[in-house]
DNA sequence: CTGAAAGCGCTTACAG
DNA sequence: CTGAAAGCGCTTACAG
């Protein structure tokens, strides 16, 4: 691979490689004849700049790490989708990570981040994550960060949620006035903010109706499918079974269904089920599946439009400290009842 | 971000920056105390290499393009763990690239790889990719490329797909031992290898049973969801619609059991389907569908596998040119009569 | 075993 | 308007 470089084009023209630089670059300090010149000659070379003589030279990378805990995930899909598609028009690059929901993966991932790979990050943390202080450095050494979803509220940046505690609530009220009385929360073991604000939910719309909580009901779940299916069906054979589910996660409500059938019990006659998804296809399930869904491309959008302000400016002023909130959507069908 | 460089441990231990770099790598060079003083100092201030730096010195960056034509499908969720799970243990970093299905995108995003970014390319081309000049540059500038699924027999490289042909020759097949007769076969426009090898592999099960073929029955469908469920639908309600659908591609699967729904006609009794598609849980539709599923995470796997094999020898052999095949699965449900 | 020097391919402050 | 020089943070051939 013989590289085209400035210094090569400069040779061919017989000038300086400042001078091919700048011309490269449109600077205002070079002549309209010359420009010419050297733009012709760097288009029939199919002259490629080399990223990374730049990214030394200018301390900045171009390019942006998004890190997710699970990527056979429509939600964390669509929000790549979104944030793709800013980032891609202000020439920015993406390089990915899978943390598999796994903590020490993480800290690993983050500490090949801290020295100038990345100008910036957009996360959702794994479950796991309770120990933070590896994200505290991310933010301490001045890179920029971003949360969404699973966001880390002790970090003082931008971050970007659901309404989670009150889909949990209506989703909660939703499977009451179907007749349910018994409701199962199911989530994932340790899980941060979401998780949190959702069983809050969830807790405070039975209390609204007056229904009297056991601790039982709260399932912690884990990310093994068939360990899963097992807990929740030997949940299903008691004599005092549930009558309603909450899966805070899409997962779950797979596992629920893959419990269900195992079973052979019917839903929703005997068990009714609302999940947080973003499947597309829940329409299509047996029974089609009640969702709250939440707008993934529109929430990684507006991540990277953030983050596109704060890196576009010469002074680039911190990333504001808020959580924003974007309305999730209950689609009922006929898990729940309809 | 005040970074912590080589020179500067260099000051604090007074040594040359040369013998901390040496250090650092462990050269055989070093004598072990010096080794032990600089790793000591490394870690107490957190010191990470600069990636680009060291990118500029070496000619190779250490990461890889991973280039797609759509993000939310499982297939391509699944090949990407795999590539990730083994460039990770070798500490290979992944670029990610969405094409959207569309060449012109593609041949941009080619266009930035050319100079160094990555040290390879793993890919799967777009449906629109007819002319390939860009995938050829790519190949003769010498950077290693790979292709799964959708590939290019063109560029002689080591490609991976499924027995998409046998596996196309059995699905049909199977659909005619469930009785249908008028077979349809839905494709994305103008989609290259994967869609060729499976329409042969249909047109040839139909002639083996002497199924006299009509053009008609080879539907171009497109990307657009409403688009493929409305002309899906039209193809339904004619009075002699088609008894059995091979969709080529999980999305026109799923566009085929909205069109279904829409004609409230009844699936498998009126129409029966089988698609490709990695879905996980094609057994929870209505009906439960019928697939052939290919072994994603390993054809990921393998293309990784193939690659750190490449790039961590000092001589590099070039990449064999040749077309390894995994073989799929079919799972029989209730879509085709079960 | 350690150090001084050169160079990877860029950009930009400084001269002229 | 153009050029020579320095430097981003590394690594390695060359000395000693």
């Amino acid at each position: 691979m013989a590289e085209i470089t400035i210094k090569y084009l400069a040779e061919k023209l017989k000038m300086a490689p400042s001078t091919v630089s700048r011309a490269l670059n449109d600077s205002y300090e070079i002549s309209q004849p010359t420009k010419d010149k050297v733009l012709k000659l760097a288009r029939e070379l199919n002259y490629q700049p080399n990223p990374y003589a730049r990214s030394l030279r200018e301390h900045k990378s171009k390019t942006i790490a998004v890190i997710i805990p699970e990527r056979i995930n429509n939600f964390f899909s669509q929000v790549i989708d979104g944030i793709e598609d800013v980032t891609q028009q202000h020439g920015f690059h993406l390089l990915m990570y899978n943390t598999h929901e796994d903590i020490q993966l993480e800290r690993k991932i983050i500490s090949y981040l801290l020295n100038g790979r990345v100008d910036a990050i957009v996360m959702s943390v794994s479950s796991q994550t309770s120990e933070i202080d590896h994200l505290e450095t991310v933010f301490s050494k001045g890179l920029p960060i971003i949360f969404f979803d699973r966001i880390c509220p002790q970090i003082p940046t931008t971050q970007y949620i659901t309404n989670d505690y009150e889909s949990g609530f209506k989703a909660t009220e939703h499977l009451i006035t179907r007749g349910c009385s018994k409701i199962l929360f199911l989530l994932l073991s340790k899980e941060i903010s979401i998780g949190v604000e959702r069983l809050r939910g969830y807790r405070d719309a039975l209390k609204a109706h007056k229904i009297v909580f056991e601790d039982s009901w709260i399932v912690q779940c884990c990310h093994e499918e068939q360990d899963n299916v097992e807990k929740i069906s030997m949940l299903l054979q008691s004599p005092q079974r549930a009558d309603g589910i909450l899966a805070s996660v899409e997962k779950l409500a797979i596992a629920t269904y893959r419990a269900v059938n195992k079973q052979k019990l019917s839903m929703p006659k005997d068990i009714k089920l609302v999940s947080f998804s973003n499947m597309k296809i829940a329409d299509l399930l047996c029974p089609s599946l009640t969702t709250i869904s939440q707008p993934a491309y529109e929430i990684g959008k507006e991540c990277a439009i953030q983050l596109m302000k704060k890196l576009s400016r010469k002074t680039q002023p911190d990333l504001e400290s808020v959580t924003k909130t974007f309305p999730s959507i209950i689609n009922i069908r006929e898990s729940s009842g309809g």
